[in-house]
RNA sequence: UCCCGAGUAGCUCAGGUGGUUAGAGCAGCUGACUGUUAAUCAGCGGGUCGGGGGUUCGAGUCCCUCCUCGGGAGCCA
């Protein structure tokens, strides 16, 4: 084997150059006395070209016998190639099995069912449009700590195990030693709000966990959120800084990643589209917008999934729905004051019907009126003494959001399952691979 | 938990109102072909029709039941 070792990547760059390159065998055909193999190695696919006539009898056939998904080293030059994918080719001299394959490789080059595809979750990651999914998802996340890291902001990390609080959805529990039942953490967000008290601005970036017996293409069990929360901040600011995330997201997307969006065939002309400033509005008017479409809503209730799609409909661009009533939201929520039956929070959905993608809201920082609303609520006083003390304790007025990574991702990307978008999904049904 | 829908070859599916030996494409294997892009052509092997029970001379097909999965609702990000 001669030649230094390359990756595909960048193999444009070295026409004309003897290179060796390791990966897997995406596909073999042979044409008679020429033969082609599409090799991948994560970085991209190059076409390699073998000529009977030209190779030892013992190099042709290791190539014929070669099958789906067998790792392979491939040594020879590098010529620009029109008709090769990616614009170079392999004019190989010689082929080494580094790691052979079975020809009953189940993922196949057409069509597949979902739980046939989940179930070989392992080995459908290789395919190209998983491969670009994965990277899309990498790069969204390298750009919410760019973003983040760029003001100033401190990544804390939060409790995974944790005693009973948070929200009111489903609990996943575990046995922990003499302390009873753990629960896996389905927000930092109570710790996050410690954490700005200590640090001003902060954000969680980790996993989180409901045992929600929810089917749907929106849904796992695991998912990972990124919570900030920032001393200092109203709802208005927090708000502005929601939208400012969400159009670095989506431009750093369409800067860094239009290769992985053109595997996907998202149209990005829908998400060139979404620019500044994103339209805020009122719990109350969209109950009226919504009654105006027929819904049958009432002021009081949560938007359901229907409704939330009546109200996207017509905006090109992330909406804000704001100030929602008291009862339909979490107990740390501030009540607003320009009428107390509301609290001044938001709820970003996503335009082409990807739901939800943000919750945030400015907390309550007046220690009697939390008091109040967790005793309101029937939550166990005892377990949020350490929270009430962040309002005995130099209260301040702040806020803070969590964003679904996974939804935000099948949004950039046009996913339309959200058990796509992560490597290993949890779902109701589905604890492994 | 509720409402729809689906389980037939390794995979994706077709199999009126029940009727002889259950089919196709893809994948695999054998062969032909010097520029293929999920190549093409010829041939070969491959089945507990999700499980159980029932009706019938006869069930992939009709009935009951259980299981598994998908989509949605609620809840949420």
């Amino acid at each position: 084997m001669t030649g230094r070792i390359e990756r595909i990547a960048a193999l444009p760059a070295a026409a004309g150059q003897q290179v060796t390159v390791r990966g897997w065998v995406q596909h073999v055909r042979t044409q008679g006395k020429v033969g082609f193999l599409v090799l991948r190695d994560g970085t991209g696919v190059l076409q390699c070209v073998f000529v009977r006539n030209q190779l030892p009898p013992e190099t042709w056939d290791l190539f014929t016998a070669l099958t789906q998904e067998a790792c392979v080293a491939v040594t020879g030059e590098v010529r620009l190639e029109p008709r090769a994918p990616g614009g170079a080719e392999l004019g190989v001299t010689a082929l080494a099995l580094l790691g052979a394959s079975g020809a009953d490789y189940p993922i196949q080059p057409k069509e597949h069912g979902v739980d046939f595809l989940l179930d070989h979750r392992h080995l459908w990651l290789r395919s190209q449009r998983q491969v670009a999914i994965m990277r899309l998802r990498h790069e969204l996340e390298q750009a919410i700590h760019d973003f983040f890291y760029a003001r100033d902001f401190v990544r804390a990390d939060t409790p995974i195990l944790t005693a009973a609080i948070g929200e009111r959805a489903g609990l996943f529990g575990t046995e922990y030693f003499d302390e009873g039942t753990a629960f896996l953490a389905q927000t930092g967000q109570l710790y996050g709000e410690a954490l700005a008290a200590a640090l001003g601005r902060i954000y969680t970036f980790g996993p989180t966990f409901r045992a929600e017996k929810s089917k749907t293409r929106r849904h796992l069990t695991e998912f990972w959120m990124i919570e900030p929360e920032m001393a200092f901040y109203d709802q208005g600011d927090n708000m502005q800084l929601q939208e400012e995330l969400l159009l670095f997201l989506v431009e750093r997307a369409l800067e860094r990643r239009r290769p992985e969006l053109a595997i996907l065939e998202r149209d990005v002309s829908k998400l060139e589209a979404v620019k500044g400033p994103f339209p805020r509005i009122d719990y109350g008017d969209a109950v009226t917008t919504l009654q105006g479409k027929g819904s049958s809503i009432t002021w009081g209730d949560d938007l359901g999934a229907e409704d939330e799609a009546l109200l996207v409909a017509d905006y090109a661009t992330p909406i804000f729905v704001c100030n929602y009533p008291k009862e339909a939201k979490a107990f740390y929520m501030k009540e607003n004051p320009a009428d107390p039956r509301t609290v001044l929070c938001a709820d970003c959905l996503a335009p082409e019907g990807y739901g939800e993608i943000i919750g945030g809201s400015q907390r309550e920082d007046d220690h009697d009126k939390l008091l109040h609303r967790i005793r309101e609520e029937g939550l166990p006083e005892a377990a949020y003494g350490w929270y009430l003390d962040l309002r005995k304790y130099g209260t301040f007025v702040h806020s803070g959001f969590g964003i679904g990574l996974e939804r935000t991702i099948a949004w950039i990307g046009g996913i339309p399952h959200v058990r796509e978008v992560i490597p290993f999904p949890r779902m109701m049904h589905r604890l492994t691979p």
